[in-house]
DNA sequence: TTGATTAAGTGGTCTGACCATTAGCGAAGC
DNA sequence: GCTTCGCTAATGGTCAGACCACTTAATCAA
């Protein structure tokens, strides 16, 4: 029946069986599995199978591998998926027009999101990133990592890991504009202005007013392509 | 501290080699792979480490391993790997709340750059989904992959190809979903007609209305956990 | 009590062997 | 000439055992 048709290797059969024990153990992130030598006793294959099996779990993040310790179950994460999507991305320049509009989306429904979760730790770090970004462009230095850590914690302030996970991948691949749109100074202060601006609104819970905001701040990128 | 050295084992280096192989080739979807042989000698790792990293890229599907013959290049597609991971995510309530959230921020996104960008053929075929899908629901069948074609075509109507990829994960994760969705006939002949007014609206090219169609044709989703 | 040492357990890597499957090719048969 | 069969070499699948590196915890010494 389930034997004959599917040609299916060891490996894969043993990470199903992996899988299913975690479901029936209702196991959460953390909780330690069975060591290999367990797991090659209790499935009766050699230790290769049971190995192979375990690390392409890894690579998804199902389960964590920590050496000398043990075996852990991972946590529900976005993030193996999102690098095989982003792994043909490397050096496309033509995506970038795609990658700008959905950005785009992302940001603004980050500015509602964050509103509706009202995460004031994270709105005041916020603020502390954007005060440090001022006093990088007092220095004339290009604020680069700051004006990235300004918007990670925009949407970790949507209090939606999934989220954030999405679109701090879209958001890494905007380092390299960065660069290019903090080279001057004006621009530089007009993106801090913006940033308190978009803060400002989401405080007030002002949805529409944020989003507006929002845009404006957006608005230079667009051009830049 | 950033660059203090994050330890990591021969599998995942064996991995990223053989993916930057893949970039600087430039291969594409059945193209051939050096043998494990090859790649034991070219890399200099024992076989064990090259067959770990292979398995585990064939199982995010970034390759496909051939018994008897060798190792060839995988396809783009996410599904594979989405059903490796998703397993646990539906017993996740904290998970399935953010995915529902995600999608609708996608959603509308999705209406509005579609507005934008005004593919007239791929409304034609969202209209034709939904005919379908209209005609199932009248066999008293639940329409699930005219469902889910229905929306994946809106994103692919926002022309944008990256955006497709990013939305059509999410979605395709609310297959299980559909089918307690489309239990009763009537939700069913409620979506078809939500489906409606949102490519009506898409067509007049009102923004608003067609959000707000779509925030009703979401609206159970967010209730239904 | 505290600190260093040690021992046991665990995962990481390597080696060599043998089995199973496949593609390719040549020989036999039509 | 063409097909078919069967062989062979190449390749992946699985196994066993060994040794190394790391972590943890028990042990011992100050």
């Amino acid at each position: 029946m389930l034997n004959s048709s599917e040609k299916v290797n060891l490996s894969h059969i043993v990470s199903d069986r992996i899988k299913e024990y975690i479901l029936e153990k209702d196991m959460r992130e953390g909780d330690k599995l069975p060591s290999e030598k367990q797991l090659i006793d209790a499935l009766g294959v050699s230790r290769t199978v049971v190995r192979e099996a375990l690390k392409s779990m890894e690579m998804l993040g199902i389960v964590k591998i920590k050496t000398g310790d043990g075996i852990y179950v991972g946590g529900p994460s976005l993030k193996p998926i999102l690098e095989q999507v982003s792994f043909r991305w490397q050096q496309d320049e033509r995506k970038m027009t795609e990658l700008v509009k959905t950005r785009r989306i992302l940001e603004l429904g980050a500015v509602e999101m964050a509103i509706e979760h009202y995460d004031v730790a994270c709105l005041d770090q916020m603020d502390e990133w954007n005060r440090r970004m001022a006093e990088k462009v007092d220095r004339g230095l290009p604020p680069i990592e700051e004006d990235l850590a300004f918007h990670e914690t925009l949407f970790r302030a949507t209090g939606n890991e999934t989220y954030l996970e999405l679109s701090g991948l879209i958001s890494d691949f905007f380092l390299k504009i960065r660069t290019q749109h903090f080279d001057s100074v004006e621009s530089s202060r007009k993106s801090v202005d913006e940033h308190q601006n978009v803060t400002d609104a989401i405080r007030a819970k002002d949805v529409a007013r944020a989003k507006r905001e929002m845009e404006i701040h957006l608005a230079p990128l667009q051009k830049f392509i």
